[in-house]
DNA sequence: TATTGTTATACTCTATAACTATA
DNA sequence: TATAGTTATAGAGTATAACAATA
């Protein structure tokens, strides 16, 4: 349908072509957006990043947390101390696993997870209202295809 | 057409959801594979950002290119710093504007330049094989929207 | 041996502020 | 008074390596 909207130099990216250099502008428009949202609750994007994945009935280790927000080892360790140091959160021994950590809300982490989901919701809405209710639904899709597809190396011939 | 494809607990935004959080997790990917492909080229992903936006007629300035590639003033200062280190750019004076520099590539930076260009365009390709053609035309549009949306503060009645 | 988490180091990005030279 | 660029500082993210405890 839409496919000659952009004529597309597809031979020479220029920059607005460039995938890399779109998302990270898009990134750092949301972030500020979030960092906004979230100013009143006095906690940043890193911990409301960590506590939204942490309403889950099984236990959550920090290697699933590292897999599930694409962070650093050494980053989420700090970000778990944090939450701890605000009362937010808990290492738990882990049921099966005594290496590993199980990642606790506190009732006080439950509280500010609530709050955080409302915020989380405002931010959504006012950066997608450059979109229209389906375009947003299709960007949300194709980011998350995207954000989860499998790297495959160049000489992997699978 | 495809509107339920995902049910979406609007509501409650669990991650999957935050725009914020997907857009991170998709510039982090964008971003590795960026840097392995300029890997052999010797520079960095925020100096190829920089010489793509220099090719063109009219002079850029370091105000310029922090708008197109949303970075910081002292950022800048330093990207350019180490293109002219590396002799791929120079900082000539500004034909008008006394103030401001007028940043142009060099021989050797137009040269990089066209690999930069074709290793972008490996790296786009590479990126989006998790999408299909139409896909990613879709997702490019749709981040170029929301990239470039003005940010519309809540007490704008405008 | 491999994995989970911790600690430490170094580099980069970001935000902020103060400063200059121009406008 | 405002803007383009520079410099300096502090906070955060990222990458890496080494390590302890456990698998």
């Amino acid at each position: 349908m839409d496919a000659n909207s952009h004529p597309d130099t597809e031979e020479q990216p220029s920059g607005t072509d460039v995938v890399g250099l779109l998302l990270r502008r898009a990134h750092r428009r949301a972030a500020r957006e979030f960092s906004r949202q979230l100013q009143p609750l006095g906690i940043d994007n890193r911990h409301a990043g960590v506590l939204l994945q942490l309403a889950r009935d099984e236990p959550v280790t920090q290697r699933d947390l590292i897999a599930l927000l694409g962070s650093d080892k050494s980053t989420m360790v700090r970000n778990i101390d944090e939450l701890e140091a605000r009362g937010l959160a808990v290492r738990r021994p882990h049921p099966t696993d005594r290496r590993a950590h199980a990642i606790q809300p506190t009732e006080a982490g439950l509280a500010v997870l609530a709050e955080v989901r409302s915020r989380a919701e405002a931010a959504n809405d006012n950066l997608l209202t450059c979109l229209q209710p389906d375009e947003r639904a299709q960007l949300l899709h194709l980011l998350r295809r995207f954000a989860d597809a499998e790297e495959r190396s160049p000489d992997d011939l699978s």
